[in-house]
Order: C-alpha cells, then sequence, then structure tokens
DNA sequence: ACTGAGTGATGCCGTAACGGCATCGCAATG
DNA sequence: CATTGCGATGCCGTTACGGCATCACTCAGT
C-alpha cells in the first residue's frame, strides 16, 4: 500500500517527466523509484504513466493520482505543523469544571489575562454544582475542576488547595460595611441569605450551627450566589458565601465581604483538581499552573 | 512514513478504545497494531493516545490526527472510484483537433450521440487548419485528429480514412439544384467560392485545373465554408468543399451537393489519426471506435 | 549501417520494516 | 491474594525496499 514517501516519488517524476531525473533529485536510485511505480501501477491495476523514449508521461488515471498526492502531501504536513502547535502551546482547548462563584469575576479574568500570551487556546467553562465537578472530571467530559472542599474520592488528584474564608456580603451603605470583621450574631437582625448545599459555604455554616444554640431563619436560600447577593443590597439584608478569590476590589456592586469572626467557624478549602490518572495536554497543563499562581496571590 | 494500512490501524484503535479489539476487527495481532502506534507516535514526537488500565483515548494530538487519517482513507477511496470509472469509460475527456468542416453538423451530432450513453466524458474539441492539427497532436493538445488529405509524417498514425468526394454546393433553388451531379464547366457560369489552402479539396481542385485549359474565376476565397456557403446562398452562385460526411438531409441551410463527376478529378481522404506513439486512454480509444463507424457509415 | 547516449525495466542481494508467538508489567476486581 | 484485562516488549521468520549491475529499446549523429 503507497505511503507518502512514495506519492513524493511520483510526484518527483512527474513534475520531472523522467523517473532517472526525479531519482536524482530524490537522492535514490532510479531503479527504486522505477519500481515503486509499477508496483502502485499494478496494485491500482491501471498506468500511471505512458511511457515515452524520451521519459515518462501522466495518463488520464496518473492525472487523477497526482492530484490525490500532492493533497496528501500538503494535508500531512498541515496535520505535523497543527500538532507541533500544540506542543508549544499556540493552540489548544482547555475545558473546566468550576462551581458558581468562581463565574462573575476570577475566572473570566484569568482566562482572559491568559489568553493575551496565548490567542489560539480556546476555553470551556462547564460552571456547576459541587457534586457534578468531579463526574464531569471522571467522565473526561472536562479537564481540571475548582471546587469547595470536595468529598474524598479517589479518582480525582488535587492540584492545588487554599484556603477560604466565609464572609458575610453587604451592601456599601449597609451598618455592618463600615467593619473589618462580624460575627454571625451580628447579622441576625437583618435579612439573611443562605447558600444552598450546592454552592461552597454551606457545609461549614451548618457544622458551626450544629454545635451553637444559635439559629438562623434565612430570609432566602439559593445556589445562586448573584441571586443572593442582588437579594442583599435590595433588602439591606446579608448574605453569606465563601471568599472564592475575589479581591476587594473585584466585589460585584461595590459590596463589601467581611469575613465572620466566630470562634470554631472552619475555614473551607478551594481545589484546583483534575481526573488522577490523566497526563494533562500542554495548553491545560500550561493554564492549570498558571491558575495556581494566581489563586495563590489572590489569597495571601 | 505511515501509510493507508496504519492509518486504518489508528482509525480502529480510536473507534474500539482498545489495541487489542481493534486488532481483533483488523484480524492481526495486538502486538502489531501496537507497535505501529508507538512508531507513528515516535515519528510524530507526541503520544496520539493516553493508555488508560483498560484501553485507551485519544489525545488532543490524537483527534488532529485521526482527523487527518479518516479524510485521508475517505480521499484514497474517492480517488480509485474516479480511476475505476476512468477504467469503464464512466469519466474522461476527450480531445479532438479537427479540420472546420467538421464542426457545422458531424462532430456536434456524433458527440451528442455519444455523450447519451457517455454522460460524464467531456469533450475538448479544436477547429483548426490541416497544418495545425498534425502540430496539436504531436504536442499532446489533442488525442486524435479528422483532417483531408494529411501530408505524410512517421510521427502520426491513421485509425480510419474515408474516401470523400469534392461537391459543388448550392442553394436549394438554384438551376443546378435538380441535378444528381455536375461538372466544373457547369459551374463556371454562376458566381464562385472557392476553399483556400488550409480547407480540405482545395488541393484537389489545384491539381486538377493545372492539367486542364479550364481556369476558375473565383468571386470568393476562404478558409470559412460558413462564409463560402452564405455568400452562395446570397449571390445564388456554388461553393466548392469536400463532402466531409454530411448526408443530404442535414445540409445546413437545405443547400444540396452535387458531386463533381469530371473524369480525373481525384477524391480526396478524410483521416482519423493520432500520435503513433500513444496510447490512448479508454474513453478516447471508445470514442474514436464509434466515430470510426459513424465515418462509414455516412460516407458508404 | 553503426555507435553512443538516454531512457525505463529487470535480476540479484543485503538491509529495513512488519506481523506472529510468547511473555512481561501493571491496574482493577472479586 | 489470584485472576482478568490491558498495553508493551523480546525474538524470529517473512515481506518490502533500495542499491548495484545489466538489459532492451529508441533516437540522433557520423
Amino acid at each position: 500500500m503507497y505511503n507518502l514517501r512514495l506519492l513524493r516519488y511520483v510526484d518527483a517524476v512527474a513534475r520531472s517527466g523522467s523517473i532517472r531525473k526525479a531519482a536524482e533529485q530524490l537522492n535514490v536510485v532510479s531503479s527504486a523509484v522505477n519500481r515503486r511505480i509499477l508496483d502502485i501501477e499494478d496494485e491500482i491495476g491501471t498506468a500511471l504513466f505512458e511511457r515515452r523514449p524520451r521519459g515518462v508521461r501522466l495518463t488520464a488515471a496518473g492525472e487523477l493520482f497526482i492530484a490525490y498526492a500532492r493533497k496528501q502531501i500538503a494535508d500531512s504536513e498541515r496535520m505535523l505543523s497543527e500538532i507541533e502547535d500544540l506542543q508549544s502551546v499556540r493552540r489548544g482547548e482547555v475545558r473546566i469544571a468550576a462551581i458558581e462563584g468562581m463565574a462573575a469575576e476570577f475566572l473570566p479574568r484569568t482566562i482572559e489575562a491568559f489568553q493575551q500570551r496565548h490567542p489560539k487556546i480556546r476555553f470551556r467553562v462547564y460552571i456547576c454544582g459541587r457534586g457534578d465537578i468531579h463526574t464531569r472530571l471522571k467522565e473526561f467530559e472536562a479537564d481540571i475542576g475548582l471546587v469547595f472542599n470536595p468529598p474524598a474520592d479517589a479518582e480525582i488528584r488535587p492540584l492545588l488547595e487554599v484556603e477560604q474564608r466565609l464572609c458575610a456580603f453587604v451592601a456599601p451603605d449597609h451598618p455592618l460595611a463600615a467593619r473589618e470583621s462580624v460575627r454571625l450574631s451580628d447579622c441576625i437582625a437583618y435579612p439573611l441569605a443562605v447558600p444552598d448545599t450546592s454552592l461552597g459555604g454551606r457545609a461549614l455554616l451548618d457544622e458551626f450551627l450544629a454545635r451553637r444554640s444559635l439559629r438562623l431563619e434565612p430570609a432566602l436560600e439559593s445556589n445562586s450566589f448573584e441571586m443572593m447577593r442582588n437579594f442583599a443590597i435590595k433588602s439591606g439584608g446579608v448574605c453569606f458565601q465563601i471568599q472564592s478569590g475575589m479581591p476587594p476590589a473585584h466585589l460585584p456592586g461595590g459590596m463589601h465581604a467581611l469575613p465572620l469572626s466566630d470562634r470554631g467557624l472552619r475555614r473551607g478549602r478551594l481545589t484546583l483538581c483534575m481526573e488522577h490518572s490523566r497526563s494533562l495536554p500542554v495548553a491545560t497543563a500550561r493554564f492549570a499552573e498558571y491558575l495556581k499562581q494566581r489563586l495563590r496571590e489572590e489569597t495571601s
């Protein structure tokens, strides 16, 4: 069965109109070129060249074959070039599964900054609940995940963990806005919006409340930080959520994030992770490193 | 260098997600498939598959490669199919060089009839002077030629020769129209249009007149039969031209062709010919046979 | 007519590429 | 721990390939 080298032989013969001349150009003996051409003709069942006393000339079948050969040569070169691009991070796709809190600000900003340097790298981001992230990784729908306090899972390997505090978020003109930190008991007098179990921070809240006589009567419970945030602004209330790598300068709506200072309220872990047996493509691995660096910077 | 069989190996592995399963489907041992894949990966410089405990999975580079491989497989099948079409006369191009007299009626009609049965066969027809036809054949611009009384040429091989009489063409209402044949002397009383040296028949006329006291004073001399014909109709004159395979029922403008019956006026040879060392493509050879048959029918 | 040059085709042979058989090394499962 | 399933590897016989030498034919010049 003919291969690329043989296609180059045929191409050279067609161009020079002579088996010997082509062989010279290819730095092989003419008998080798001749024999390969005869083999191909045998296989196809028809002559690709008319033999003339002073060289050869393409037949009609040869014209069809040479068009195919030249296309193959060009296609293979393009394919190798594309793979080379992939190797040098000039090309690729990064698929991320992340919890909702990363969507408003941190991830868009981080991806945009990375793309400044790698414009041909595409991203695909799935925002989903905490439980879905592991599934996406394990089913190879995503390459890396950003999840809060993930359950133990032998198939998931953490790449980085950063601590995240539970914060109370209030509008800039809220009575508590001027404080450096608050306690849960400070917030009870206002309408409360709390995360449901699919968001980061709910487990921390539940665990803390279970050990206290304190009881929360939330006005709102939601799986959407955006929902909770806007409710807090409108109602003059307080919503709770992990910090999620948001520096104060970047909080949406000018909200203030006030760390909860209650003793016994544990911090959570924001985890960058992947499926444990994966070998990440170059572009993804490069982005994961960049993400780790960014997370470290923004949580220090 | 990878060839089509190896591309099929890679394709089968990608589809089944397992080297052993693919090997079964391909009826080869898995070690052979594995080794070919490792060879390709070596050559390209990157892994095409991630090795998992229960099989393999395409890498990003592998995705690019498989797209290329599948395209190659499809392209080669299409190319073989096209060459097969060529072999079975389902496809092809026929290039003809012919003298002008064939253009009005005979060649169009013959080609059209042939294309009823072979619609994918294309034609390219060059109408040119007698001297140009051999040049076109020898320079491979045309595959077959139709020429009148061609000069001897070792590089040109005749396929068929049919005799052609020199005729006088007159309009249907011309005084000579009712005759079965005429003599040159019968025509002298009318305006005469004669062919120049690039048309068939002129050599016959010249040869005959050189041996007689008769002298023609043509009102028109042209290299275009259409020109001469229309002149004869308009002027109530006579034009001369070889029969050129035109049966009476098909003469343009309802003209009558009256054979010249002068003793000593030789007949000419209409020749179907080709370059002597050529091996004609199937479609062309088939058409040449059809042309021979048609010429025989219409000159008998 | 003879000779030399140029061409594609073919015989022989050593090396490279390939597939088959058997086995190894590792992970997952019961 | 033993078994199963998987890709990887060693060894070997067969097939594919290129190199060297030569053959067969055509063409051009003397």
